[in-house]
DNA sequence: TTGTAAGCGTTATCAG
DNA sequence: CTGATAACGCTTACAA
């Protein structure tokens, strides 16, 4: 345990430079040495010390990723699509999980910047201006994933889906099956690109439509089960004329919701349309199967890690948002009504 | 961008010696240097570089973990288990994704220890001879969970739970309500805890009761919705006599065979029975709700952190396996033949 | 209480 | 092609 360099010089009468040149093939050395070195090493099971490595060569061969939830399937999804692009390039991924917290992700990103992270993923909730000069004051590069920032728009790099147009989208979506009672059922206020950005989109497309945006047919809850169903329950409880069709924030919104029509006995879709969000694992294992917008959160790991790997290498210099795409998938909770 | 702890010796007028001290309050300085120091280490955004920290300390307050898929939920859940156990106490999480593959996990161990992680947990596929051969020439502790050793049983730490156990409550659960006629559509036969063992809580639960094993009731598949369906499709077309439960290896397999029950209008839980296996998010969700056997698989990442924790911290010596709990959850796909 | 200096395990720069 | 030796940024005796 705890072979050094040293030791192998030593074992195969050589020098720690010439030990170095066989490992690291950075110069040429004679093949009687070369073989020589590699038996005691190999019989040493010798493993470079990457701390050592990484200090005097100033590269870690490491990047950061910090999300709120790693038991989160959008983030595990996310996670696997960033790590598909290290992973390959002998990359490793330190990763943690902030639960959301501002303190906490300004901690991690100081952290980070300690473990000599390359280049670092960052899904935030609320990207503000306190968080963006956090990220910017970082001796590494950082890409802002699954969240752009709320009070600094463009100023720092970003991928990200539409949320605006994901939402617009699926509005529209019924719209044109004939719709005009839309009701939103949309994930939190305080959450800027999933929150407020698609109600946004939400508010777009009945606007275009000449539509007045009702405002008891929008219920902005959290993202789960419970606050789905309680959601519903308001939407249908305070509206005397009930909405034809509801588009949500999350699938996991949707279920829920589903479940308290379903106790109400209003069928769905005959009764109410419903389109989730993210097109989950579960959305076709629920009956009816869910109709959602489909986000792709290993794209967008795959295309955050491809645009800070770009960085890293300093290909890339102005910040930029890049955006993954969404797709309506129609199944059956939403009916048309032509 | 990259200051350094001399920089701020220097600018302090004080030594590297002392800025270390406050830094680390290892030893006392006086009131008046300390604040000194402070107030440059602020206005510089001092950062110690922990790869120099850690090559002197033989401390690298460093983690592996090694999944096969970090976008399934269970190794999410798992991940956040064991997160939630060091992330507190200032350690930070190296991840590795091994897609099951043997070549690959043997070559992550060996990343690892290039990392000068303290300590690894390991969630293998097949933990055979070689791979804890390799597990145990490592430099740091590991803890195998998930999983155990499929070929040395005992050699290796491993946290898990009673796969044999799950099962052979599962099949209980129906021998009690009055099912004699109980299939087995389990996970694959490469996977030996969750595969091999749980098959083999399946036959003892019926010897026991003096039931036959019918090999015609037995499928083993992949943990997939497809491969569910599939399974389940073979198991009604092969046999004249339909069994009245069926007990699964995960709750998607169940969701597959559900659905190719429902397309043959086999009516769940009338005609027939079906018991899920980890109480996935989803098993509420449909319907009729899924009845399973419940694993935390978070609780079983705390247990396995706090079990690698004494490991680094050398308080245990023993290799030892320890087992978190399971349950049966009965919900509504299950019915009672008494 | 403070500073000096010797490492930690590598790589990189020079000579040879 | 090979070997000393000076870094890399930090901690920690050892002195003062």
């Amino acid at each position: 345990m705890g072979v050094t360099i040293e030791d192998i010089a030593r074992e195969a009468g050589v020098s720690i430079a010439t030990v170095s040149r066989v490992i690291n093939k950075t110069k040429p050395v004679s093949a009687q040495l070369r073989d020589r070195v590699y038996e005691v090493i190999e019989r040493n099971h010798f493993k470079p010390n990457s701390l050592a490595q990484g200090l005097i060569t100033k590269k870690t061969n490491t990047i950061g990723i910090i999300v709120p939830d790693i038991s989160n399937a959008v983030f595990g999804k996310l996670t696997k699509g960033i790590n598909s692009i290290f992973a390959k390039l002998g990359y490793t991924v330190v990763l943690c999980e902030s639960q959301g917290r501002l303190e906490e992700e300004i901690k991690l990103l100081e952290l980070q910047e300690e473990k000599q992270v390359e280049g670092l993923l960052f899904a935030g909730v609320d990207v503000n201006h306190t968080l963006v000069k956090e990220m910017q004051k970082r001796d590494y590069p950082v890409v802002l994933v699954t969240q752009e920032a709320s009070e600094d728009e463009g100023v720092v790099h970003t991928v990200i889906h539409n949320n605006e147009a994901a939402m617009y989208d699926a509005v529209r979506f019924f719209l044109d099956n004939g719709h005009r009672r839309i009701a939103y059922l949309g994930g939190p206020k305080n959450d800027y690109s999933s929150g407020k950005k698609r109600l946004k989109g939400y508010r777009r497309a009945l606007e275009e439509e000449g539509i007045p945006v009702n405002e008891s047919y929008i219920e902005q809850v959290e993202f789960s089960f419970e606050a789905g169903y309680q959601g519903m329950k308001t939407l249908y409880e305070e509206n005397s004329k009930l909405p034809t069709a509801v588009v949500t924030g999350s699938d996991v919104i949707a279920v829920g919701a589903m479940q308290y029509l379903d106790n109400m006995r209003v069928r769905i879709p005959d009764d109410i349309s419903i389109m989730g969000f993210d097109d989950s694992e579960f959305a076709t294992y629920i009956k009816p199967e869910l109709s959602t917008v489909r986000i792709s959160y290993f794209d967008e790991g795959v295309k955050a890690g491809r645009m800070l790997l770009k960085l890293i290498r300093e290909e890339e210099v102005q910040p930029i948002t890049e955006y993954v795409g969404h797709k309506i998938i129609r199944r059956s909770t939403t009916k048309s009504l032509n």
